[in-house]
RNA sequence: GGGCGAUUAGCUCAGUUGGUUCAGAGCACCUCGUUUACACCGAGGGGGUCGGGGGUUCGAAUCCCUCAUCGCCCACCA
């Protein structure tokens, strides 16, 4: 059987993965074993994978993985997320497409297409996913609108509202007037824009030529004014307190007040107030008890308080009106005005600041146990640093406004019988709200008919913040065994920008109905950026295709390329090169590989002295650099871990190991050899399978038939086991040695096939022992220890030793002078900088023993080379 | 406006309690190389006064102050 010479991972990836699959090796159940658990951040249903969701499920790849073959019982829970804005938003708009507006159709209708829609595309990017390999247990996959979701999400309305933790409030909330529904503030987005202020003139009730004037962005809402505030400082207008100024156009007298929330430093230091449209004009409204007039339709166009602007956008009504202002002698002037201005996540519009009835969670207190679980360590926050930011928030933490004007997604369980505002019951379905509504009224007649559900849905996140217990049906039945058993999650992957949105909320879900935190660890990503530091979006093009890059360099390179340069917290610059150096990577090994392959074993060859060393080396080099590996691990530092099992792979056992034992031309390699080697192979594989799991299951199926049972993803991660840190060091300086040589092949033009001689002048031990790695890598016949100096070779200097390779013929003595002259200089340089600390009696005194010591040895140590050196020098002439 | 964090080689980042091994890694770069695993390669090499300034200390990339630049979070400036 022939091995190609390239790596194809196009070849192999489905395979594997159909094999794990087939083999149910991602599945999980509760057993004896201790578990490891991670619930996915489900994505939108109805989403498609990008680079975002690649660097995301690697990590959590890699760790299920890791966990799955240290005999841990893993269990990662896949799942979609209903998304209710973003798909109704994607709904609406096919609909209108095909001439549909979703105002004329019928909630029950609406939600059908809604689900049509979400049958058609729900579920891509789970398979998406597939292709990267991710092992998730497909088995236990769930979607948020599913019957038991559902009905979690419900029992836990029912339940907070029972407690009095949700209540219905006339509130000023964030309005997104393009999807026509409230959002929560964590929604909108904040930027800097340009636009105007205006300064409008409010004439004085009953006075001629008096006016009084205002500062404005927003001209347009002066339908809605039912005050104008001033300072109470403001010498300025104290004579205008409890007068009245007429509201240009609307021609409305409105009172003049005093305040003390209002800036008389900014604009002209007087403040319409429109309380309905406003947050700080509302709360300014509240204390002086003024009228609340709404002069906005659903859709952000005036209503009929704009008068002969109604029906009109507000964009338009603000260009119209200030024409008209302008027109009639109201205007005073325009000027340039930067000020911060909401924008809507999903849709994009501007957020109008709107007073509406909506439903809230309380959160000071839901707060509390999260901030503890964080603050002694129960869950951590990976990197630490988000500590600070997650404190800030939840000591901050305001009311959740948690319904939204939207069909798709959980409808509220709120049942009105009446008109008043507390006309309603909540309940888990219409029976159970029938009966507690007759009890309420005391009117036991009441029909289902006379009750009316709600219409709102519940915001996406507060179905999501239950995602690690409804998963396991942990909300509906706490007792279960799979929720006892998997529960709390171990760790948990994901963005920071839902930090807040999601993580903080499972926190505090998971104490308030498991009183237990959700999950140990959340190792928080960067955002996925492209070359020049540009987040990677559709509408920039700056994002590369997932799928079609895991086609063309297989999804190992990918996933080795996402996790380069990552670092937990960091964002990552992505660039098509990490990739290829995935690639290349997986070329190396599977080169690597290919040698190894094509070795043919003698049984009656005594194991060289050479190979020998070499397999004890590689051995301790593997102890220590696993030992390393899970340093980084138990700090989530999976970036570092990654590298170091590059290094080990390309370095010590590519360029290394494999060069040390490699029989030479022709030759066979002896059995002991070989099968030790081959267990190497097999445990770099075991190693990096997390990382790089296709390309690994490949490898390590050619290298032995196995049994299903015998796969590599559920095999064995390697015990660590001791190693000798000193015969690392000694092969250090054998490697020294070696680079010595060929660079004096180099530079004297010495080809390899040409045997040399080394001669030693050993000043400090050297272990004979490893001397036959540096015959086979240097090639020398010989290796002498020598007692002086020798003029006519090549001289290098290791530590303390030197080094000599006799080349008649091809000795400058001035070149070798000059080097050890340079070399001189540098050390008595170095002499004396050691010297000068030493002569400082502060120093001296001061510093701990041991570090004077080590100065000393350095003065020492310097002075002998010095002594060495200038020796040679004069052997020279 | 308030808070938090960062600034180390061309790029992306390590650098644990200040003291051999503290100035490192990968990529990129330069030179050489058709040696029978790999040019998706090998061998060798260059490159940073650790953002600026000040301080503490015998000793600072590491601790303190300050300035600059960048990033993030929070907030009702019309």
């Amino acid at each position: 059987m022939s091995i190609p010479t390239k790596y194809d991972p196009a070849k192999i990836e489905d395979k594997w993965y159909d094999y794990w699959l087939k083999n149910g090796y991602f599945h999980s159940e509760p057993d004896e074993r201790e578990p490891y658990t991670i619930v996915i951040p489900p994505p939108n249903v109805t989403g498609v994978l990008h680079m975002g969701h690649m660097l995301n499920n690697t990590l959590q790849d890699v760790l299920i993985r890791r966990a799955r073959m240290k005999g841990k019982n893993a269990c990662w829970i896949p799942g979609t997320d209903h998304a209710s804005i973003a798909t109704e938003a994607k709904v609406v708009a096919k609909l209108k497409e095909q001439g549909i507006e979703k105002d004329d159709l019928t909630r029950d209708e609406f939600l059908k297409h809604a689900w049509d829609w979400t049958h058609k595309h729900g579920g891509i990017i789970l398979e998406q996913l597939k292709k990267l390999g991710a092992s998730c247990d497909w088995d236990r996959t769930k979607f948020t609108l599913d019957e038991d979701m559902y009905e979690s999400v419900i029992k836990v309305f029912v339940e907070l509202y029972n407690k009095g933790k949700i209540y219905r409030g006339y509130r000023m909330v964030n309005w997104d007037p393009e999807a026509k529904t409230t959002v929560s503030d964590e929604e909108v987005n904040y930027t800097d824009e340009e636009s105007y202020l205006y300064y409008i003139n409010y004439p004085i009730d009953g006075e001629e030529n008096a006016y009084i004037q205002i500062a404005t962005t927003r001209p347009e809402t002066i339908f809605g004014d039912t005050a104008i505030a001033v300072s109470p400082e403001n010498k300025k207008y104290k004579s205008f307190i409890g007068k009245k100024a007429i509201v240009p156009i609307a021609n409305r007298a409105i009172p003049i007040i005093a305040d003390d929330e209002v800036d008389p430093e900014f604009g002209t230091g007087a403040l319409k107030i429109t309380p309905a449209h406003a947050p700080i004009d509302k709360e300014i409204g509240e204390r002086h008890q003024l009228e609340i007039i709404d002069i906005f339709n659903d859709d952000a166009s005036l209503n009929e308080y704009g008068l002969h602007y109604q029906g009109k956008d507000r964009d338009v009504v603000k260009k119209e009106i200030v024409k008209e202002l302008a027109a009639k002698g109201f205007l005073s002037k325009t000027e340039k005005h930067t000020h911060r201005v909401g924008r809507s996540e999903r849709t994009n519009a501007v957020i109008e600041p709107r007073l509406s009835r909506q439903w809230f969670l309380k959160m000071k207190e839901l707060a509390q146990p999260a901030i503890e679980a964080v603050n002694k360590e129960a869950v951590k926050l990976i990197p630490k640093k988000f500590e600070n930011t997650y404190f800030h928030w939840m000591n901050n933490v305001r009311d959740w406004n948690i319904s939204r004007q939207l069909w798709w997604g959980h409808r509220i369980p709120a049942y009105f019988y009446g008109d008043g505002e507390n006309d309603f019951v909540v309940a888990e379905n219409l029976d159970k709200a029938l009966e507690l509504a007759r009890q309420k009224t005391g009117k036991p007649d009441l029909k289902k008919e006379d009750l009316r559900q709600d219409e709102d849905a519940l915001d996406t996140w507060f179905s999501s913040w239950l995602w690690p217990m409804s998963v396991f049906d942990g909300i509906r039945h706490p007792e279960n065994k799979e929720f006892k058993y998997y529960y709390p999650t171990n760790d948990l992957v994901t963005a920071p920008e839902i930090l807040f949105f999601w993580v903080a909320r499972m926190i505090m879900a998971g104490y308030e109905f498991a009183g237990d935190k959700p999950f140990e660890n959340v190792y928080l990503t960067g955002i996925v950026r492209d070359k020049l530091g540009r987040k990677m979006s559709k509408s920039l093009g700056n994002s590369p295709d997932p799928i079609k890059m895991m086609e063309e360099h297989g999804a190992d390179a990918v996933r080795v390329g996402m996790l380069l340069t990552s670092p937990a917290g960091n964002d990552l610059p992505f660039d098509l090169d990490l990739v290829i150096q995935g690639r290349n990577f997986a070329n190396k090994i599977w080169n690597g590989f290919r040698l190894v392959k094509s070795w043919t074993v003698d049984p009656e060859k005594t194991q060289p002295a050479y190979a020998q060393t070499a397999l004890k080396w590689y051995k301790n080099r593997f102890n220590k650099v696993l030992s390393e590996i899970e340093d980084d691990f138990s700090k989530y530092r999976i970036s570092n871990a990654l590298m170091r099992i590059y290094k080990l792979i390309w370095d010590d056992y590519s360029s290394w190991f494999l060069e040390m034992i490699k029989p030479s031309f022709g030759e066979k390699i002896d059995q002991k050899t070989y099968i030790e080697t081959i267990a190497i192979l097999e445990n770099n594989m075991k190693i990096l399978h997390p990382f790089m799991p296709f390309m690994t299951e490949e490898i390590w199926q050619y290298l032995k038939k196995r049994q299903p049972e015998e796969a590599i993803i559920i095999a064995p991660y390697p015990s660590l086991q001791d190693f000798d840190d000193d015969f690392l060091k000694q092969m250090i300086q054998i490697k020294d040695i070696i680079s010595g040589i060929r660079k004096i092949r180099k530079e004297k033009n010495v080809p390899q096939k040409e045997a040399i001689i080394l001669e030693i002048l050993e000043k400090e031990k050297i272990s004979e022992e490893l001397f036959p790695v540096i015959e086979k890598l240097a090639h020398t016949k010989s290796i002498n220890k020598i007692n002086q100096a020798n003029d006519q070779a090549i001289s290098f200097r290791v530590g303390f030793n030197e080094y000599y390779v006799p080349l008649e013929g091809l000795i400058d003595p001035e070149e070798e002078k000059l080097k050890l002259e340079e070399e001189l200089k540098y050390t008595k340089g170095f002499l004396k900088s050691v010297q000068k600390k030493l002569s400082n009696e502060r120093f001296v005194n001061n510093a701990p023993e041991k570090v004077v010591a080590m100065e000393k040895k350095k003065e020492a140590d310097a002075l002998a080379k010095i002594a060495l050196l200038e020796k040679r020098i004069k052997g020279l002439g």
